[in-house]
DNA sequence: CTTAAAAGTTACGTATCCGAAACAAAGTAA
DNA sequence: TTACTTTGTTTCGGATACGTAACTTTTAAG
C-alpha cells in the first residue's frame, strides 16, 4: 500500500473536516466560485481585474462580475475603477474580507489536526 | 509531526490552488453542501442516512433529499431501502463516485506540493 | 473625426437551490 | 384496529446563479 494513497485519503478527509465545518457554520454559504475569487484576490499579487479572474479561473466575465457583486455585498471585496485606465475595475480587499479568510484558514488548520481516517479506510477494494 | 503541520496561510494557498483547478476543471459543479454530503459519505463510516446526514450538516431534510437526487443523477451515490426500516433510505457508495473523489484528492495533493505564498504575505497589515 | 476594439455591466431566459409546510409510507403502541 | 410517531419526499414561492447576447464607457487606430 503506497504512502500516497494514505496522503491522498488523508487530504480528503481534512479538506471533508473543513467543508463539513464551514457548511454547519452560519457564515455566508459561499459557492465554489465565490471562494476561488475570493482566494485568489486575497493570495495572489495584484492587481485583480474582470477580465483577469475569469481568464484564471476560466469562466465568463458576467459570472465574475456576479460573484464580485456578491462579495461586495458580503463586504469581503470592493471595486475600484483604475485610474490609468478607466475602462478596468480592481478589485480590492477589505477588512472584513480578511478576517473571513483568516477565520477559514483556522478551520482548515484545526480539520488537519484532527485526527485523519484509519489505514482500514472506506474508501479501497469495495468498489 | 504529522507531516500536516502547515500554518494557516500555507493551508489557504493549499485550498485555493485545488478549488481553483476545481472550478476550472469541466467536471460536474458541485456545490459546498453537495461536497460535503459526498465527502462524508465516502468517508465516514455507513449507514447514512437522510436524517443522519441532515443532522451531520445542520441543514434541512429537504436539502440532502435534493443533494442525493442531484448526486445520484450524476452517478456519485445510490439510494437503498434500508429492509430492516424501510422507511429508512440508504445512501451508498458507487465505483464513479470513488473514482471522482480520488482524483479530487490528487488536486488536494498536487496543490499541497506546489509552492504556497512566501512569508511576505499579501494577508496581514495591509488591511 | 470616425471607426474599431476592449473592459465591464445589464438583460433575458433557464436552471438550480433554499426552507417551510404539506404529504405519503412505514413503523410503534394502545 | 386506531392513533401516533418517524422517515423521507414533494410542493410552494422566492432567491440565486448560469451563459449568450446586447449594451455603455473608455481607449486606441486609421
Amino acid at each position: 500500500m503506497s504512502g500516497i494513497e494514505i496522503n491522498e485519503l488523508q487530504a480528503l478527509d481534512i479538506w471533508r473536516r473543513a467543508i463539513v465545518s464551514s457548511v454547519r457554520a452560519d457564515a455566508p454559504d459561499l459557492s465554489s466560485r465565490q471562494m476561488a475569487l475570493l482566494l485568489s484576490v486575497y493570495l495572489t499579487p495584484p492587481p485583480h481585474t474582470v477580465r483577469g479572474l475569469a481568464a484564471a479561473l476560466k469562466v465568463s466575465k458576467p459570472a465574475i462580475t456576479r460573484a464580485v457583486t456578491r462579495l461586495a455585498e458580503f463586504g469581503m471585496v470592493r471595486r475600484k475603477t483604475d485610474e490609468e485606465d478607466r475602462r478596468s475595475v480592481l478589485i480590492q480587499r477589505t477588512v472584513k474580507g480578511s478576517v473571513y479568510l483568516r477565520e477559514f484558514g483556522d478551520l482548515i488548520v484545526d480539520a488537519a489536526r484532527g485526527k485523519s481516517v484509519t489505514d482500514a479506510s472506506v474508501l479501497p477494494q469495495n468498489y
